[in-house]
DNA sequence: CCTAGTATGTTATTACATAACACTACCTAC
DNA sequence: GTAGGTAGTGTTATGTAATAACATACTAGG
């Protein structure tokens, strides 16, 4: 699961940015969580142990972590995941598990120019794309 | 604009729901605005005239109108919007402009069997699909 | 040094959403 | 017709998500 850390370490330099302290400490309790969390959880997660953690401090933290695609935000149900497939940044669906509320990442690169040229049809131009599932996930499905 | 009030009592009295005089209300907002609205907007602007309305009746409103496909949630930003294409259930993907902030619809059949095939390779099988995006509309590209 | 840029700390507030319970209207089975 | 269920609304209170605004600290370049 460190793996992450380093990944991001790693990203922040080559960009020149700052992999400070509450960034790396978000980024540590979502990286460890199985499931997507909400932000509040992630608030007072974060402000166990050591001092007071308040909203503004983790926002900052996720807004940065998903700029850089460390992180991702789940629209429907406003939770954060970290991302398994760091680095990159391949569109990248989130189908969340009804039953155990793990995030599954789909790469869905073929549907992209599909929407787009649907969209470019009614004179609209993307410039982002939100694609998110709900459903059953396979071990889920096996448990059943 | 009143096609969208007609179509809402035809359904609810073919599906035995009622189309009460809240439900009428935020739909009639709804229908009336240009743009997707937030929440609390809607809720100030039932307000306005009669008597005060307060969340819980707003939301429970949007919850029918949004189960009958009269209404649509945009998960990126809280907002809400009548639905342009009542009674059916297509799938339909909700483009926001980022200048005027008008919703578009786009129908995207083709992606469904895609995204669906693309999840089931992990052993994802999908109940819900999320489509949304932002960009810009054609008359602000015009415009512009 | 010192100052411009970047990030965090802190307080307060705004915005979004629902829990819980009381009440009403209507329908239907006896 | 009346008892009891169902569906919906009204109301109070509270829970949850997110940001505005301003003060403070760290650091790199002149």
């Amino acid at each position: 699961m460190h793996d992450l850390i380093r990944q991001a370490e790693a990203l922040c330099q080559r960009s020149g940015m700052a992999f400070t302290a509450p960034r790396r400490r978000v980024l540590e309790i979502l990286a460890a969580s199985e499931t997507p969390m909400k932000a509040y959880d992630l608030i007072s997660k974060a402000g166990e142990g050591g001092q007071a953690t308040k909203p503004p401090t983790v926002y900052r933290a996720l807004d940065f972590l998903c700029q850089l695609g460390l992180v991702h935000r789940i629209e429907q149900d406003a939770t954060f995941v970290a991302c398994n497939h760091a680095g990159h940044s391949h569109p990248m669906a989130l189908f969340v598990c009804n039953t155990c509320l793990k995030a599954t990442e789909v790469a869905y690169d073929e549907v992209v120019p599909i929407l787009e040229k649907a969209a470019e049809v009614q004179g609209f131009h993307l410039t982002r794309l939100v694609v998110e599932g709900r459903g059953q996930c396979r071990d889920c499905a096996l448990a059943a």
